[in-house]
DNA sequence: AGCTTTCGCTACGAGTCGTAGCGTAACTGT
DNA sequence: ACAGTTACGCTACGACTCGTAGCGAAAGCT
């Protein structure tokens, strides 16, 4: 679970604690009015109503809407995995499918489009999302070619720096790909999608995988 | 140039026209304060000073922010062409390269996932994203498709069903992987990311044949 | 001319924002 | 038990934006 509370991070040993039943409350709430409500008509206000707690309570932990509702999505990605399914093709599959299902929740559809194009002009809220939502999918691609070159499908790497620069550019294509679909297309990404997706990829990974 | 306005289409002939060069001062205004504000702080009012009008022409041409944030960013993309670069991979790194510029412009960057983001719970203005925006560049797909099968660098295709399949496929890819880049990443799309890219690409569209 | 539509301007109620102030609740150390 | 400290719920507030209505004047057509 990520910190989303940066303020007094040591201090304070004394006095009343933070609840952290509200915590729970309020993500929630603020998940259940994104539903109900989408990003631009969301109003804190209704979100304190909704989770139970005074408007005041939320201004005190978070910065604003931005912020709320990155950890209120942050939580959806909890559940991304990687079990191993045996081949590259095949984890690959398994794991764009388990994005495509996060990204098929209005939530997440509403929402992380929204504190993207926020990003562009806060850099710490950019900061924000990049380790507590994409870094923890950006990880699985790291695991996913290590556990392929352990195999054998895919050749080690020699030079590190090249590595990282092909390990950033997948995660953009399969991520960026998947988005696309879902958002902008507006179409599933479902299985047979995600079979021709993973066979491209997979062509264009094993030979050129060399630089 | 894209017709922004469906209301009376063809009735009023008669009274006052509507000023074309309010339009386009306002679309112009529209992006200035996208680049000076951002999307979320952008005011129609603030549009409306801006442009030298009224608010309310504003409102008698659009229905609210999302309709003329689409209309004012789709003009950025009327710049996109394919000249024939001699192959299939050139005429890919070009209109990437392109794409990359458009997306490069802080009005671009803080508009374009807004307005998919409001999409989500929008329908009809998903429907102008399309048309105005999306499908401009989709066609670019099937423009450099159609001129590599007849340059012989792909084979041309029996299904149609799987033709149309395959280019929205790749579309995805394209496009979801330049802008996950540019705006989730936030790295630029710059020279040496294209090629990558593109050797990626064209070995998992042509088998892993050529190269 | 007469008709029609647009334009600029002003004003308005409604709603949201983020904050301040207050009394109370919860927990800690002596 | 008691004082100290912090969080909480509640109310109220000024500032701001929204979208609309109403008015007189301007611009075009027949």
């Amino acid at each position: 679970m990520v910190n989303g509370m940066r303020c007094r991070s040591q201090a304070a040993r004394t006095g009343r604690p933070r609840s952290a039943a509200a915590d729970a409350a309020i993500l929630a709430a603020t998940r259940a009015a994104l539903v109900e409500l989408g990003w631009s008509k969301l109003t804190l206000g209704y979100v304190a109503t909704l989770a139970g707690v005074a408007k005041t309570t939320l201004y005190r932990r978070w910065a604003g809407k931005n912020e709320l509702v990155v950890d209120a999505v942050a939580e959806l990605f909890d559940e991304l995995e990687l079990p191993d399914r045996g081949s590259l093709a095949a984890d690959i599959e398994g794991v764009v499918l388990q994005f495509a299902a996060i990204l098929d929740r209005p939530e997440a559809k509403t929402a992380l489009m929204a504190v993207v194009a926020e990003s562009t002009r806060d850099e710490p809220l950019r900061e924000r999302i990049r380790t507590s939502i994409v870094d923890r999918q950006k990880r699985l691609v790291l695991e996913g070619r290590a556990r392929a070159q352990a195999r054998g499908e895919l050749p080690p790497e020699s030079d590190q720096a090249a590595a990282d620069r092909t390990a950033a550019l997948i995660f953009d294509v399969v991520a960026g790909a998947v988005v696309h679909r879902t958002l902008v297309s507006a179409e599933p990404a479902d299985e047979e999608w995600v079979r021709s997706f993973t066979r491209i990829l997979l062509l264009g990974l094993t030979g050129a995988s060399g630089g």
